[in-house]
DNA sequence: TGAAATAGTACCAAAACAGTACTATATTAT
DNA sequence: ATAATATAGTACTGTTTTGGTACTATTTCA
């Protein structure tokens, strides 16, 4: 349907606050802090862990903190971990057939609207996510907040 | 999942085939054609009919053609018939609270890409996508098909 | 040694997608 | 007239994806 996925969603949000603390946050911190069903936050940080775009530390006091800086991590990545990587038009099925023979119309313009979205999300940054987040409201990551997700 | 769904698909490949024809062209022309399944394609058009992108003629000898010029249907058109008006970043649920208290760190970044794409989509039109495809194969319109689509 | 955290799976219900089926109506060729 | 060929409208269905949960194991620290 052309929309992000809640899981998305919520990964960014994750990721905006682990990007503003430095000590290592809990799922369970997190998913009271924005109202997030906390098994869910859970896997989610799971995945951006696996993924190693954030690091664990297991144990008591444990939680999560990036595993990179904030301008090296781009909405691309966070795409590729929790809505699949992006893939608005490759010819999945059939793609030989695809090649082989006469290409439908569509392939050109289509790869064309890839690349360009593709591109965008290379270029937004979470640090980029983070200070634009911040001039709209100052109290990010610093207070409790309210449900928080689009969709 | 952030990509385009089949019936978004074939409805561009339709539209190109009408664009390139002047006669009305029936879906089971169509289908025959491209070798897609004929009650999805008669769907399809007829969402598009109804949508206003086409014109349909019944009867004997109907079918349809391009209610308006190829250069004034745009790719957020087709769209926005099959695959819901796009809304990659709308806060669809609990828009208020969401707008009244303090707004999530996503909105700002992510609606400028909705933009971006959304800008992207409106710019590109059908006349684009067929001289486009046309480059690719010279035969778009004119010869029997394979299957073609992307997904 | 127990509490609090992550790790790894596996599972489930609801929604969306892709496709089908059926009935009604319009137009035209014969 | 009427049979053939279209669209119009609507409802249905199986499969996949999504959103979310549950459970068990392991790690760490107080």
């Amino acid at each position: 349907m052309l929309k992000l996925s809640k899981k998305t969603d919520y990964a960014i949000i994750l990721l905006c606050h682990l990007g503003d603390v430095d000590a290592p946050v809990s799922a369970q911190e997190i998913a009271g802090n924005y109202q997030l069903p906390q098994p869910m936050v859970a896997n989610i940080l799971k995945q951006l862990g696996a993924a190693g775009l954030i690091q664990s530390v297991r144990g008591q006091n444990g939680g999560y903190v990036l595993a990179r800086n904030a301008e090296s991590i781009s909405l691309s990545d966070i795409i590729s971990v929790t809505d699949n990587p992006f893939n608005l038009v490759e010819c999945a099925h059939d793609e030989e057939l695809c090649k082989v023979h006469q290409c439908c119309p569509t392939r050109q313009p289509l790869v064309a609207l890839h690349r360009s979205i593709q591109r965008f999300m290379e270029d937004m940054t979470l640090s980029t996510i983070i200070s634009e987040s911040y001039f709209e409201n100052p109290d990010v990551g610093r207070t409790h907040h309210e449900t928080a997700h689009l969709s």
